[in-house]
DNA sequence: TTGTACGCGTTATCAT
DNA sequence: ATGATAACGCGTACAA
């Protein structure tokens, strides 16, 4: 800056504020450092900005995992909100581990993010406890809690498995059965699901439990081992399979196509996401969705509100879900 | 720090020793001062400690979509590699506009990443010459070229397109159309194979081309249009479509079972990237294999070893590509 | 093994 | 409208 200052021939502090408060200096001297900048390829030292300002404009984002699209599309829309305001977001994968979510959260501080973003409601104590040291907004998403660390932005996972129930139940399927991913939410709604459909139909819900990522693979592994060592029966519409994820549920329908099942006729199937592939498989997936996009924007607003004046926002948000009814039910 | 130090009767160098040379104090002074830090919760301001070390363990990796699992697995690969040496990344989308990713790396800059990851090997000439400003190690991924900024990992697009020319010809395949995305390096391959299985079976080669993210809905889309509009005429086993994408091609695939088609009896389809799904599918995919966690690590490796000891690595890496025969072919 | 002095490149404050 | 000066919180060099 010094530098520049020099070819423009005004001071360091000059060349500081030209970029941070341009209309606090005056047109031509504006001019004249902006040249200077131009020819030198002066690219400002924001590690610097940051340590004297006490504000990084980075924002830190903990999501379990980048491949999976639910939470990958979810962020591009938080980065792409906080990028309008001048935020970079500073992101990685906690792999759905508290222990290493932890870790990362230690990392992650020692950057000096402005305001974190955390993926559900269940951190270890040390985790809270650092965040809550570390005085800035936090949100945590896809979850609701009545007592989140700072705010947070989702959905009742409980209610949407049992609303799941009471939909097949009302469609008049009489035996269920639940392909689940390791994911802590997945098992919740899962849980929910189960509890409430034994109780409408008086039956048993079998689960299968698959390992790993979410894929389509192993929904169709899933699908096999329901049929073939749990004993699922399936026939002429008695039988329903709740996905914890449209990817299983995709998984499901291939294996369905593969034994010759119909789909709905012998078996009905529900995902869960409302992925863009939903609509588009043959037959289109009936699925619960939630509002990805709207929920990036709200936990931008969220920290970004907080950031601004500091004023403690509705600390709880619930976003919904909705059960899209499509052809595969 | 020097909060630390008092509370542990040290100094605040002794602290930041503690930290980072751990083995340079001895060990009571080094319990002490873990207790102190344990007792405080401090957690290091890396601003500062960049600043003053002019090492800021930031590795910035500018990718076209978040959302594209081919990116965002790579990049989950490379991050890991990076992680385990206490490197962060910071990671943006540059929707794959070369001018969005101009200004995206000017802001990366500022944050004085150690090195950076770039995808592809176009880019702006004003990048050019902020990133040999930088004078930090950059790695460009994706493809291959023998001018690279630094050094480049990857594979060649062109004679990807081509060898998927000679392996449907010599299936048989007399007829063929492509599915492309609007991803430059897509369109390289399409051209490559048209050209060449134009020359090879003396018929011209249709394409759709399809907006926006590669997408199953897209896939269905353009093998409608192809069929619909541009005169693809299909039937037992003359026409093949190679599609730029795994998901393009899976569209293909399910308009096609839904418009009755056999596949491949009546229309064969390669897919690109070998996605985890591919070999799921229902007929699996046939598909061009790119080794995407060798990339990652390559790359990441790339970068450590020039941060490391500066010498010049190879600066072209060439990968190379397989193609995965499978059912539907 | 530990400490002192200094500087990293910016912003905030106050003065002119 | 512009400048001088003092932080910001750490790492490095050197000294003890």
């Amino acid at each position: 800056m010094a530098a520049v200052g020099r070819l423009a021939g005004v001071s360091q502090v000059t060349v500081s504020r030209a970029l941070s408060h341009p209309e606090k200096v005056s047109p031509d001297t504006l001019k004249r450092i902006r040249d200077a900048i131009e020819v030198t390829g002066f690219v400002p030292n924001a590690l610097a900005g940051a340590l004297a300002s006490k504000r990084s404009n980075l924002i830190s984002a903990l999501i379990p995992s980048l491949t999976n699209i639910v939470y990958s599309s979810f962020v591009a829309t938080f980065s792409d909100s906080l990028r309008q305001h001048g935020y970079q977001v500073l992101l990685s994968e906690t792999g759905f581990d508290p222990q290493d979510e932890a870790a990362l959260i230690t990392t992650h501080l020692s950057r000096r993010p402005d305001a974190m973003l955390l993926t559900g409601i269940h951190h270890t104590a040390q985790a809270r406890r650092q965040l809550l040291g570390a005085d800035i907004p936090v949100v945590e998403v896809w979850d609701i809690t009545d007592s989140p660390i700072d705010m947070c932005v989702g959905f009742n996972h409980v209610e949407a498995g049992r609303a799941v129930a009471a939909y097949l139940h009302d469609l008049g399927i009489r035996q269920a059965a639940t392909i689940t991913a390791r994911d802590e939410r997945a098992v919740r709604r899962q849980t929910a699901f189960a509890d409430r459909f034994a109780a409408l139909s008086g039956r048993p819900v079998p689960d299968a439990n698959t390992e790993g990522p979410a894929s389509i693979g192993a929904g169709r592994r899933a699908l096999r081992d329901l049929i073939e060592t749990k004993g699922l029966t399936v026939g002429p519409t008695v039988g329903a399979i709740f996905c914890s994820s449209d990817l299983l549920a995709h998984g499901a329908l291939i294996e369905a196509h593969a034994r010759g099942l119909a789909v709905p006729g012998d078996i009905a199937i529900v995902g869960f996401g409302d992925q863009n592939f939903a609509q588009d498989l043959d037959p289109a997936l009936t699925t619960v969705a939630v509002d990805r996009v709207r929920l990036g924007q709200m936990a931008a607003r969220a920290l970004l509100d907080k950031i601004g004046d500091g004023a403690r926002q509705n600390p709880v948000l619930d976003l919904g879900f909705t059960i899209i009814q499509r052809a595969s039910t």
